[in-house]
DNA sequence: TGAACATATGAACAACTGTTCATATATATA
DNA sequence: TATATATATGAACAGTTGTTCATATGTTCA
């Protein structure tokens, strides 16, 4: 078994609490294909704009997605290959 | 993008909750190689006994991990290859 | 049966989390 | 500058979660 910092467990867990709440998830998965405004994601989510500004914020922060601005709009894309990866392993888990 | 039930994301966020608690990825973790009793489990944790089975009960309900009692002892292992594959891709994300 | 040991479980509590509401900041344009 | 639009943010609140404590259940053995 491979070794590693005791603390990389703990920064596991924090990883993995941000693919832990749906509206999350659901942000990073419309984001699977292509960059997205804020506006959009509300949208395609239907939810307020301020919850789902809390949100990214969380992401960005975890460093999960980027953004950028053009005027007045903000565009959020994916910063990680591995989102990608781990969000559909779970996919593949709970589709069996 | 592949199609998928939209009740699907939900559950991915359900499963993902799992991992998202330092405990119980640390459990998972010591049970990469073996299974393991409660006590032995406890100890090498350093947490008190009904915290540990506290959430042995949350991961079983997810079918994350088995058990089976052998005596007065019951031992615990992972239920399920997702397992292994999805703690060690977030063990690579964080150690990059 | 009774004592000892291993594990499970319910209740209570503090800490944390996600959403909403109100408002602030940033940008474009008239 | 004033207005409109897009996004960000702080405070408050309700709901959820993890741990502890006390106790229950299950098993072995004397």
């Amino acid at each position: 078994m491979k070794k590693f910092n005791e603390n990389t467990l703990y920064d596991v867990a924090e990883l993995f609490k941000n693919f832990a709440d749906s509206t999350r998830i659901r942000i990073l998965y419309t984001l699977f294909n292509k960059e997205l405004s804020v506006s959009e994601i509300c949208e395609l989510l239907n939810m307020n704009q301020s919850a789902i500004s809390h949100q990214l914020r969380i992401l960005k922060n975890s460093k999960l997605v980027k953004n950028r601005r053009e005027g007045k709009t903000v565009y959020y894309s994916l910063d990680d290959d591995h989102v990608y990866n781990i969000i559909s392993q779970g996919i593949e888990h709970v589709e069996e």
